[in-house]
RNA sequence: CGCGGGAUAGAGCAAUUGGCAGCUCGUCAGGCUCAUAACCUGAAGGUUCCCGGUUCGAGUCCGGGUCCCGCAACCA
């Protein structure tokens, strides 16, 4: 592979950054650093999404004009990245000017495409919402929010041929061109394409806080395919192709799978109407409950992934999540379990071993160090399960080395051997250190703070006792 | 008959192409003292949701049923 390049969503900002959210990037991040550590020109792209009636309520409410609150809360996303130790290349905001320029072109190629139309639109319009509502979300015939009856509204709008997908969207993500993944959201996508599809609405009249359409003054864009262009944007389009034909495609877009139909057909389709290449790969993971319940600001059990990176440390909060659920599945999370990873897996394990070892090293074999050959053999191939997702088993996998090294200890008796037999005190020492350096290494993506300590302390010229990686909390 | 996912030990989850049902936590018993009251060993604990079929052999394949959960695209 020469280059990489992989995307999260950009997040809507209507709200601060949520579990969810940082679950996402979190997993681009480490396929990000896997890549880069493998030499791979790696581009990692991040950003928020900041149009739409929502945001222009949102202000409203919080007095503030529409671009300073997006300036504010897209704030809150960055700093939390960067929290969480995000290593994006960049981070894009859909109200930069270079997005706005880049959209205004992309929308006038779509236009000579010849594949677009002027229509009318015709649907609920709740009058409290300002926006169309779908008709399963009505509860009795009213709208559940503002309990009024929506009326029936017709407004022009333009259309993109979208039906005329079908047939080609189906042969890419069949022959692979368009890999969706995991299986179960590939059989999803094609069994929506094989229903048929229809034409979609690409404006909006009057909508607020969006961008122009550029030949319809009367007409904004309507935000998803603008958010959606993002992709290109951050890569140059219109404005530096050399980065554009570098980068493009992208070779992996990773999405909740909510949002799914929106990068496998709608997405595909309106690049392939340009002229440009599809993504090489869409990955929807899962969805997390917490104890068992969806997660709801109604039921009020949001987690905020920062304050769990305050109290346990942000490679504690990125460990765990992707060691707790298998990605690609649901799964269920709670501080409950974040705690017994905590302590379990990562004090117990981990911590307790590199504790140990070092004391033992430093009572017994005070001169020796480790050398950089040394590295501890397994046949393991951890980089297979990292190019496959399987983020969990990767760790999993690295956990039975740690196992195996405090087993190591246990079984030769170190301390022990360290006062009868002082060069197998070093074969083994040596052994379980660099099973250490070995897991540290392959620990990097997940958890670099944690793996930069466990190999900045060994590597030093004098092996010494070292703190606990992961103190009692509370 | 709209589409899709799921049901396995007390809890949470695994089980290539059908081949002795495993792991973590918890429980019980024992060992150790290097270590963050940490570590190691052993044990108990299962009608793999139900009914039927294919097979030498089914958690896995086929048919039927029950119960959960997503999605069903113009809020993003």
């Amino acid at each position: 592979m020469e280059k990489f390049y992989i995307t999260t969503p950009i997040y809507y900002i209507n709200d601060k950054p949520h579990i969810g959210s940082a679950y996402t990037t979190i997993a681009a991040d480490v396929l990000a650093r896997y890549y880069r550590n493998k030499g791979v020109d790696t581009f990692f792209l991040a950003g928020t999404a900041e149009h739409g009636s929502k945001i222009a309520t949102s202000a409203e409410k919080a007095g503030k004009d529409p671009q300073s609150f997006a300036d504010e809360m897209s704030a809150k996303f960055s700093t939390a990245w960067d929290v969480l130790q995000i290593t994006n290349n960049d981070f894009i905001r859909t109200t930069e000017k270079r997005h706005a320029e880049a959209v205004n072109k992309f929308f006038l190629k779509l236009k000579d495409s010849g594949k677009i139309y002027e229509g009318e639109y015709e649907g609920l319009y709740c009058i409290g919402h300002e926006a169309f509502i779908k008709e399963s979300e009505l509860v009795n015939g009213v709208c559940p929010d503002h309990k009024t009856k929506p009326e029936m509204v017709k407004e022009k709008n333009w259309f993109f041929k979208l039906s005329e997908y079908g047939p080609i969207l189906k042969e890419k993500i069949l022959s692979l061109e368009l890999v969706v993944a995991p299986e179960e959201r590939k059989n999803e996508i094609l069994s929506f394409i094989d229903q048929g599809l229809e034409d979609i609405a690409i404006s909006r009249q009057n909508a607020k806080f969006a961008l122009p359409l550029p030949w319809d003054e009367s007409q904004t864009i309507y935000v998803w395919l603008d958010e959606l262009f993002n992709y290109c944007t951050a890569v140059g389009y219109g404005t530096d192709t050399e980065k554009f034909n570098k980068y493009w495609p992208v070779d992996m877009h990773l999405v909740g799978k909510d949002i799914i139909k929106f990068h496998c057909v709608i997405w595909p389709a309106l690049l392939l109407a340009i002229g440009e290449k599809v993504p090489k790969k869409v990955f929807a993971h899962g969805f997390f409950t917490i104890d068992g319940q969806k997660i709801s600001k109604t039921i009020g059990n949001v987690i905020d992934p920062i304050e769990w990176a305050t109290k346990y440390g942000p490679d504690v909060v990125r460990y765990f999540l992707l060691r707790e659920v298998p990605f690609g599945q649901d799964g269920d999370i709670s501080e409950e379990k974040l705690k017994l990873r905590y302590s379990g897996d990562l004090a117990n394990g981990l911590g307790n071993l590199l504790s140990r070892i070092t004391t033992l090293v430093e009572k017994y074999s005070p001169s020796l160090v480790i050398g950089e050959a040394q590295l501890w053999k397994t046949s393991d191939n951890i980089d297979e399960l990292i190019e496959n997702y399987k983020f969990h088993e990767a760790l999993a996998k690295m956990w039975e080395w740690v196992a195996w090294g405090n087993k190591a200890v246990d079984e030769n008796k170190l301390w022990e051997l360290g006062k009868t037999d002082v060069k197998k005190f070093e074969e083994i020492s040596t052994q379980i250190l660099s099973c250490l350096v070995t897991t540290s290494t392959h620990l990097q993506p997940f958890m670099p703070e944690v793996s930069r300590k466990i190999l900045e302390h060994l590597k030093k010229e004098k092996i010494t006792k070292a703190e606990p990686l992961f103190p009692r909390v509370q």
